[in-house]
DNA sequence: TCCATATTTCGATAGTTGTCGAAGCATTGG
DNA sequence: CCAATGCTTCGACAACTATCGAAATATGGA
């Protein structure tokens, strides 16, 4: 992962409705959230959720896909694998938690 | 870890010569570096370092000391730890790689 | 005491970010 | 084809952040 890279996804959960919604979409799996139903939940404008959305998208910690009229978000585990592997390298003393451990949806830890 | 005190630590790293300066630190370890050694290191005017290394201990992410004329900075491990703690456990699907790893200054890391 | 060194604080300024209503676009149902 | 729904884009504005020179503060040595 690129500095640049690192630099963008922690500018984006360093928000608090970002991190919220990142948290949600995390504890959502696979299964995602639509934008609607964050909005609600966060108690934020559909315009100003939208915007947090957007910025997690460009960092790529979130995918979207289209579900008839809505907008479904989810959580791209790799990417926040990546993030998690970059600060554990670079931030941490280098020891890496990522060679025993990885991040899953939380339907796949429950199965797992 | 509290939410708004992630969203500090996160606001800390998410900057290029923050997460450059925080790095620097982790590397060095327990013995740290001085604030005028990372200005000419990270090719910052020294009132700029200055500003951003306060936030980085607002943040509780470096602690600093005084050694003659110097001001000493070091990276703080526990506080990271908190951090990559809280984002395994809130962001990551609740996988947890602190149960078994931790991170520690570099210079542990050699003599460990 | 006086000067040099190391760093911080202050102040001005440019740029970025967050907010949110209004308007616009895509999809579905009548 | 029209209206309703769900979401995004636009535009305006307030708030915050980054930058950096100049001045202030603290320390150590001559």
């Amino acid at each position: 992962m690129k500095p640049d890279c690192v630099i963008r996804a922690l500018s984006a959960l360093a928000q608090e409705h970002r991190l919220a919604a990142f948290r949600l979409l995390v504890q959502a799996g696979e299964q995602g959230v639509a934008a609607g139903v964050l909005a609600e939940k966060l108690d934020v404008p559909p315009s100003s959720m939208s915007f947090h959305l957007a910025q997690l998208a460009n960092a790529g910690l979130v995918t979207q896909r289209r579900e008839s009229r809505s907008i479904i978000y989810s959580a791209d585990y790799a990417a926040m694998n990546s993030l998690m592997g970059y600060l554990t390298e670079n931030c941490c003393g280098g020891i890496s938690c990522s060679e025993n451990a990885e991040c899953f949806p939380s339907s796949q830890r429950k199965s797992a």
